[in-house]
DNA sequence: TTGTGACTAAAAGTCCGTT
DNA sequence: CAACGGACTTTTAGTCACA
């Protein structure tokens, strides 16, 4: 199964909720769409390393971060 | 300079040349072709999570760790 | 043993919406 | 505010012959 998803998943929206931003506010601190953020946090896609990094920017959070259990 | 494509292409080559695997040898135990291996250490591309993951697990080492500086 | 261009198939990622 | 769908474009996945 694919485990780096829900670790991602769970990552992201804890980190999110800390920093009291909606799916929106993050997509548009990271430049991707509205309806990514919520895929991922999903799990309904596997996101490339690029995305990732983004994301993690756009969080103040180092990449590796995201994916740390 | 450091992007994470480059970071994981130099986790990556690392880690496969300390466990003395060629390309082609963790080609096979990531069931993925030989010259995927070669465009990741190459960066040619933002490989995905499930990939990411597919990779470290050859490795026998956490998917993070492949991504962390 | 690894790098590379070329290529097709598949999946990521966007943009419009609605519930 | 978030889940979700459809249709679309862009990028990655995967493979080959050859250098």
């Amino acid at each position: 199964m694919s485990d780096l998803r829900t670790i991602l998943a769970e990552n992201l929206r804890r980190l999110r909720k800390d920093k009291g931003l909606s799916q929106e506010d993050l997509a548009g601190l990271a430049e991707v769409d509205r309806t990514y953020i919520s895929l991922i946090e999903r799990k309904r896609n596997s996101i490339s390393l690029d995305k990732l990094e983004q994301i993690a920017t756009a969080l103040n959070v180092e990449a590796y971060l995201l994916i740390k259990p």
